[in-house]
DNA sequence: CAACTTCTGTACCGACAGGTACGCTAGTGG
DNA sequence: CCACTAGCGTACCTGTCGGTACAGAAGTTG
């Protein structure tokens, strides 16, 4: 609590942080977190395993770095959904969201919080488990938006807040899936297109 | 092709294959293709390193194995499903069995054509294509029952079979991966209710 | 019982995993 | 220019990975 450092003490780090961080999140996208060894994350980094450590800790903390900064990029546009005006608006953002994420042009395909560690063996146990507190998390959330609505008169009465947003979030997590298994953005649109042609109380 | 050979010759098998390969699909269920190591699943298995390779050849192939096993067994419900008379019984069908396999008490959620694979390394792109091959076989597959479906005027004009099919797959998809972050038997019930209520030409 | 065939257990292989020790280098402050 | 600090590069650590060599054990056939 001493206040910001504002002169630097030390050589210089030759490498950009941020940069680095956004490598490495793209290797746990592509090879999940048991298949990115630090050799993979280091070389696409631009850095040695040294810097590597004193940069960022160790590998679980970098994933968890490279988590947030999924979650605060590439994953912003949960949260822009949820500010959607309508229960609807929020559905279609997060749906559309997930197709624009899952299928970006770079070359991978899916979700970097499905993917990353779906399956739980016992060293990736931690990465696994912040990965589900995090699904599970969206999940709450989307659920207390759609409650929000329900009282509100934005969803039709008779409607479950809580099992919609089950409903929705169980595209928005086959979408990635998809994406992962070959479909490109055209087609997921259509799935999304088909889902909220459905959408409780239109047509 | 010389023929069932009837009288064993050499020391016989202290282990029952079946059994052994029911184990290994177990293992990578749970923990994944590459989470799971030879360790453990030869532990599972109950045999040594040695009499796996004599059994199955490699991790792979025992992979391959256990994943035709799951196919037949846990995952038979997709065959079952595309029999249904109609295509709405085929959608109810598939996902329920989606969810039923799922959740099983065992304490292993998910599917393992989803979580034994899904990001891709290296040294598990056999392992990867595979399961992506499946999944893409799966789709297609539905696909064109649905397309009988639309010939038999099953389903109501204007609706795009493949579409529908791919809509369906979603939550397919989407119902293990809710699953593996924590949902029950019943909240998944309730997804399927969910989107059967707004099945093409229904209500 | 001996010959033959196959499975099993141990002990081991090279490669690579995540992680670290340590000397060197590039800067700042005196 | 010298002390100090912190990042960098190399070389290395232990453990585990998938996979195998080889000798002994357990059966059948003569």
């Amino acid at each position: 609590m001493g206040g910001t450092r504002n002169t630097v003490i030390g050589r210089p780090r030759g490498f950009d942080t941020e940069e680095a961080l956004e490598c490495a999140m793209r290797v746990f996208w592509e090879q999940g977190y048991e298949g990115a060894s630090l050799t993979d994350l280091t070389g696409a980094m631009g850095i040695t395993k040294t810097s590597m450590y004193a940069a960022f800790g160790n590998k679980e903390q970098l994933f968890h770095k490279a988590l947030r900064r999924y979650t605060d990029g590439p994953a912003g546009y949960f949260d822009d959904a949820l500010d959607q005006p309508t229960a609807r608006a929020v559905a279609e953002a997060l749906l559309r969201g997930s197709v624009r994420t899952s299928t970006l042009p770079e070359g991978f395909a899916g979700c970097l919080t499905i993917q990353g560690a779906l399956p739980a063996s016992d060293e990736n146990r931690p990465a696994h488990d912040a990965l589900v507190r995090f699904r599970a998390e969206a999940v709450a959330r989307l659920e207390q938006r759609f409650r929000r609505a329900a009282d509100e008169g934005d969803l039709p009465g008779g409607t479950d807040p809580e099992r919609l947003a089950r409903y929705v979030m169980t595209l928005g997590f086959g979408i990635p899936v998809h994406a992962a298994t070959g479909l490109g953005r055209a087609e997921l649109d259509e799935i999304v297109d088909q889902a909220m042609a459905c959408w409780p109380g239109s047509a």
